[in-house]
DNA sequence: GTGGTCTAGACCACA
DNA sequence: GTGGTCTAGACCACA
């Protein structure tokens, strides 16, 4: 058992940008905070902005050009892989855990309905 | 935003104790470890995980006799209750996460039935 | 028979408090001393006096701001009802201890007013 | 304050045969029990009822006879101000207690009227 | 051997 | 400075 597993700073921010991204509030072509800014955001060495950049460059999910700044890929196939990629791993998670618990998957479906349905009535 | 979401240890431990009850890996009645073997099975103080099931026997799911050992409850209500709540939790928890990645309602379930069906097939 | 009637010590600690809440030295909304403080009046380790303010939160007779201190609840209600739980608690020890002496409770209740008189008259 | 306030183990002692005394459960000219039984009965050293007996006696309370054993004083007077002695250092602990917790002597005196006539009724 | 309490002292987040 | 958690290690009562 481990109980110190949390993240690097830096994924934990890349996970936040990828949600931007997915939900929309970052759009493709839009320009990222500065490397200062969002270090500032999040009270965080630049560096470690810097590094969360050069990963998501690495995953195509953004583009840099010099002088001007980070832009988020205009790619829509790399952002809806993205999104899908990212709805799985919760999803598996998410019913590993359930199961985990001892819930049938036909329980677990029926739990989801109730509250998905709630939702829809009462949001 | 918050990076350190390192929940206390004497928590977590509370949590995996949970889920083994949850899941019937401990059954009503049991005793569970020692303070001192669960402390070493964890690597971590008997302290702390003195503190994790002075908290569960605070919340009715474990019981101590002196001299004996800490058991888990026999009351069987108290551990149905156990379960409903942590796959609530579990539920509001996706729910969130993959509404805030822009999903629907009607995209979860429809996402989340078909693998539910397909582990249905395979497992 | 038992020879060490011994409370813990975070229990008796929680008893002074209690106290002074009940007779009006702190009132509703009135900072504890803190942790470190009070350890030091009472020449105990911190740690004891963080137990005996955590148990009084969970009684809801304080409550804690993260970096600001414990406080005295605002509460009335929690309160008073604190108060007659101890009166109620020390009168009914008073009463077993003078019927293990072989005092009828009409001995008893005319033992006490005498002298209850007996402070009115003087104090 | 003080934490570790409790009594010599030989004075816990004397005080619960003084409660035999006065209670009738002990009556003038009884044996009390040999030393050795005593200290079977309470686990521990026969010592530490040797000198409770030691006390009682400087209190004439009980009176030994060389071979024969200690025995409960045949002076009723003795006794009666036991009981009555007993019976005020309780009450005025009583009375200390409740006055520190804010109430008034009007206020005990009710309180306590209440409940003996409660238990009047019950028992 | 079992849980319960306590000390000494560290490090943390929050303000 | 404030409370919150944790370690290392001690001693206790109960069985």
């Amino acid at each position: 058992m481990e109980f110190d597993q949390h993240l690097p700073i830096y994924m934990q921010i890349m996970h936040v940008i990828k949600n931007r991204i997915v939900s929309g509030q970052l759009r493709g072509g839009d320009k990222l905070p500065s490397v200062r800014d969002l270090a500032k955001e999040f009270k965080v060495n630049p560096n470690t902005i810097q590094r969360c950049y050069q990963e998501l460059e690495r995953e195509n999910l953004v583009f840099t050009q010099r002088g001007l700044g980070t832009f988020v890929t205009e790619d829509v196939e790399t952002i809806k892989n993205l999104k899908t990629g990212m709805a799985q791993e919760l999803t598996q998670n998410y019913l590993e855990q359930m199961q985990r618990l001892g819930f049938t998957p036909q329980e677990i479906i029926k739990l989801i309905s109730t509250r998905v349905n709630r939702r829809d009535d009462h949001d």
